[in-house]
RNA sequence: GGGAGCGUAGCUCAGGGGAAGAGCGUCUGCCUUACAAGCAGAAGGUCGUAGGUUCAAGUCCUGCCGCUCCCA
């Protein structure tokens, strides 16, 4: 068998994925019960993260769990058009690349260079999907910009508009001056920060002063009143007058709000309607006027009179300067408040009022609270059901216009000549109303959300009622960060109730943000990302999937260490010899079926671990328990099958009565773990399968997942190998503390009072211990120290000089260990208490135990007297 | 201001009422013909802290300390 000692990850992971993608394994069989799941569509800015192949990853395992259980599987992959942040891209590249604006550009050329980049880079996403072996099914991809998504994308928006829930409006919205478009609230991310509170003297046009308090003194051009508490007796007589905004002028009338809050600053606050999102309810309440002193890149405007073209913090600066000068700042302290970042860009986000477009959420979350609440759709793990509901409860009307040019055009056409507002699912070139064709397109996009909320139906081909749609929605599963909860989960459980009338999935998998060895989130401004495309290439995508798979236990953060693919990688090594071990032993193997041979200790031993094993991965991949199941495989393969089944084997293979029923077993044992595997190793798992003799499927992908075969549970076998286990450890043990190599053969003697057992007894230990004899006598020989005791058995390995202070040592040590636990229960037994509380079988058990230990210690305490004589 | 999570071995993390676990690291032996990316053995923890519930508490509850995160 021409294979190499060492696994080589990049010799066999492409080729794999090639046959598997060719012979169409991921495309769903077409019958059985459907299992879905649609891909959260990775962004085209670039390359895949540690989070998307955490994603990605744990959405195999289920899936390709799926498949082998026989489910109609589909998993649907797709990329994301990514609005904001491909504009951006874009932007910068043609920036760095020739020196250009996107104004330098029309529209159409801009367009037409953006979808030059989609397409490179949906490519690109497109292989690193591929090569974390994610078995998504490539003839269904789709792109959120795509034809049908853009129909979907408008029968979605022109059916909304028509019932009135979507709505233009001027108000207050976040704007990110860099990316030059409003946000939604939830593209806000607000940090806390450091400012100074400057305290400024407003002159009373009645004599006197007014000082009010403000972290944004640049505003102040734009002040148009100021305010303060009407239950405030500080300010009562205040109120009314008139006072005189330094440096402009401008007459301020002095109002009285509720809003105002009398422990802020001096209890006296500016308002400047325009640029503060209270302050402009203040203002609509008041009826003030509205100065908008900003530009689009928040620069000063024509309105702010000398100030004008200077950038907010330039503007800020040279007004602190000027009030400074002219003695209107009374004092300047530090003062800690929350600020908006733009979550593209990171520019702080400047409050503007502006027309745009908005969904009316309220109306459309009922449906979608309804699922959750009564546990139509499950969140796992549970808790992040209450983050859903508490946003959805405190649901806010979602802005949806973006001032871009790559996304869906907004559908609304107006007339220039009988001012008729026109939403179409087509395109228009003339008005339905009156006939003109002087109209004109929206020029604004819709946020990427909009289209992302649509994803679980609109890949399968809604609006069309497609045999895809008919079969495969709703889907099962969607696993997900909970950075994208309200963005793009809750999103789609609206759009889905409201389209589809009913919900979009089952099961929400919530999984862990990836960290950085020390916690701290990885970015690029760190710099501490970890690239999952050079882990694949350094270590394999086997290792890397099995490493976050180990790591990824329920709702907690996963904190990476590189180290840990090293442990993975060792671990597929493992296998990768294991099975090359059986494989070259295979010389004369034929099949031959479990119940027809005759099966040995060992081999029943491994059959029934191999039994709760099988039982549970399954569980845990059906709880999402992915940490669980990836250790009960790696235990199971790694202590038991290598370390003790395949090393009692090697002697039974040159044994010809025994050589077939091993080689069956080994075949046997080694299938069904590589299956087990195959979730979290796809191509390890295949390419070691695809060598096994008596296969009969193509790929183990589409292979059947194990089942738990009852009648291969052997519970006493499992006791008794178990205790062979612990006489060969025990002889290990006197061998290391006594200085005997391992590898020297010993003598060994044993004492029993078990006699059902003594021949398969004295053939394992004999072998597995490396023994040179062993025999069963009436009590301890001469010059042999203790291996291990129990109530039934007693070893002794052999020692031609027994140290007899070391040995003593030894016995003393364990019997102390052994004693503490056994007064421990001895007092636990003799509580009344706990016999009459504790359930019965607790009780029984304990009693058991006790026992067990008793006739432990009483053997040591015995041999120990006798080494003193 | 409201809410959530986390503090377990030197490091990174599992475990979530009935005898403290893993990997890495450390120490001691081994090139035992699948694997030195290996094998065998060992050392190492008052489970953040103070109370409470319970026959029984890393495990459930409360306060406190420390660290994250989400929302306003």
């Amino acid at each position: 068998m021409e294979i190499g000692t060492r696994y080589d990850p990049s010799a066999i992971e492409e080729k794999w994925y090639r046959y598997w993608e060719e012979n169409g394994f991921f495309v769903p069989k077409g019958s059985g019960e459907p299992f879905v799941v649609v891909i959260p569509p990775p962004n085209i800015t670039g390359r895949i993260h540690m989070g998307h192949a955490l994603n990605m990853t744990l959405q195999d395992i289920v899936v390709r769990y799926k498949r082998m259980k026989g489910f109609d599987t589909l998993w649907l992959p797709g990329e994301d058009h990514a609005g904001i942040a491909t504009q951006n891209a874009v932007e910068r590249h043609l920036m760095e690349t020739q020196g250009k604006r996107k104004e330098d550009f029309s529209r159409e050329e801009f367009l037409k260079i953006v979808w030059d980049w989609a397409k490179t880079y949906r490519k690109e996403i497109a292989r690193q999907i591929r090569a974390l072996g994610a078995s998504v099914d490539w003839t269904r991809e789709r792109f959120t910009l795509d034809e049908g998504l853009n129909r979907a994308v408008r029968k979605v928006f022109v059916s909304l508009f028509n019932e009135g829930l979507i709505y233009k409006g001027k108000y207050m919205v976040n704007w990110c001056p860099r990316c030059g478009t409003v946000l939604s609230d939830e593209e806000v991310e607000h940090e806390e920060e450091t400012a100074k509170l400057y305290f400024v003297r407003y002159p009373l046009k009645e004599g006197g002063h007014i000082t009010v308090a403000t972290v944004r003194p640049e505003t102040m051009l734009g002040d148009t009143a100021v305010a303060v508490n009407p239950e405030d007796g500080r300010y009562k007589d205040y109120v009314g007058k008139t006072a005189i905004l330094p440096l402009v002028g401008r007459e301020l009338p002095i109002i009285a709000d509720e809003y105002v809050d009398p422990e802020f600053g001096t209890g006296a606050v500016k308002i400047t309607p325009a640029h503060d999102p209270n302050d402009f309810e203040i203002a609509k309440r008041h009826n003030l006027e509205i100065v908008d002193i900003f530009d689009d890149q928040a620069r000063v405007n024509e309105n702010g009179g000398r100030y004008k073209g200077m950038d907010r913090y330039e503007a800020r600066k040279a007004i602190v300067d000027d009030l400074e000068r002219e003695g209107f700042i009374e004092k300047v302290e530090d003062y800690q408040h929350s600020v908006g970042h733009c979550y593209r860009c990171h520019s702080v986000v400047e409050p503007k009022i502006s027309d745009q477009w908005f969904v009316k959420m309220k109306p459309l979350a009922e449906a979608a609270i309804k699922a959750v609440e009564e546990g139509e759709i499950r969140f796992y793990p549970e808790r992040w059901t209450k983050v859903y509901l508490n946003w959805m409860y405190n649901i806010r009307d979602w802005c949806i216009s973006r001032q871009l040019w790559w996304g869906h055009r907004i559908p609304i056409w107006y007339c220039d000549d009988c001012g008729h507002v026109s939403a179409s699912e087509k395109e228009l070139d003339s008005c339905p109303s009156c006939g003109s064709d002087r109209i004109w397109q929206v020029p604004d996009v819709l946020d990427t959300w909009f289209s992302s909320a649509l994803w679980p139906f609109s890949t399968l081909g809604w609006p069309e009622k497609t045999p895809d749609l008919e079969k495969y929605y709703p889907t099962s599963l969607l696993v997900t960060g909970f950075d994208i909860i309200f963005f793009w989960v809750a999103r789609m459980i609206v759009m889905g109730f409201k389209f589809m009338g009913e919900k979009p999935f089952s099961h929400v998998y919530i999984h862990q943000l990836v960290r950085d060895k020390y916690g701290r989130k990885m970015s690029k401004s760190l710099g501490n990302g970890i690239d999952p495309l050079d882990v694949i290439e350094e270590y394999g995508a086997d290792p890397m999937r099995f490493t976050l798979a180990m790591l990824a236990a329920q709702g907690k953060d996963i904190k990476l260490d590189p180290r840990f693919f090293e442990s993975y990688r060792r671990f597929a090594n493992k296998i990768w010899n294991a099975s090359r071990f059986v494989l070259m032993n295979l010389d004369g193997y034929e099949k031959i079926p479990l119940s027809e041979l005759k099966l040995s200790l060992d081999d029943r031993w491994i059959l029934s671990r191999l039994q709760k094993v099988v039982l549970q991965v399954s569980e845990a991949i059906e709880n999402y328990e992915f940490n669980i199941a990836a250790k009960a495989v790696y235990e199971f393969f790694w202590n038991e099958l290598c370390d003790w089944y395949i090393e009692s084997s090697k002697f039974r293979l040159n044994d010809g009565s025994e050589r077939k029923t091993v080689q069956n077993v080994l075949v046997h044992v080694l299938e069904n773990s590589l299956k087990l595997l195959h979730p979290f190793m796809p191509f390890l798992s295949e390419e070691l399968w695809s060598k096994l003799p008596g296969r009969t499927e193509p790929s183990i992908t589409i292979s059947s997942w194990p089942e738990v075969q009852e009648e291969l549970v052997d519970e006493e076998s499992e006791r008794l190998f178990s205790l062979i286990m612990n006489a060969v450890r025990g002889i290990r043990n006197v061998r290391a503390e006594m200085d005997m190599p391992q590898s020297k053969k010993v003598d060994v003697y044993y004492i029993s009072r078990d006699h059902s057992f003594n021949s398969a007894f004295e053939d394992y230990v004999a072998k597995l211990g490396n023994l040179s004899k062993i025999e069963l006598v009436g009590s301890k020989p001469e010059r042999s120290a203790v291996a291990y005791v129990d109530d039934s058995f007693e070893v002794f390995v052999s020692l031609r000089e027994l140290d007899i202070e070391r040995e003593r040592a030894r016995i003393s040590g364990k019997l102390e260990k052994l004693s503490k636990e056994l007064s421990r229960l001895e007092k636990k037994l003799n509580d009344e208490k706990f016999l009459a509380k504790a359930p019965e079988e607790v009780v029984n058990e304990k009693r058991e135990e006790y026992s067990d230990l008793k006739a432990r210690v009483e053997r040591l305490e015995k041999l120990l007297k006798e080494l003193e004589v």
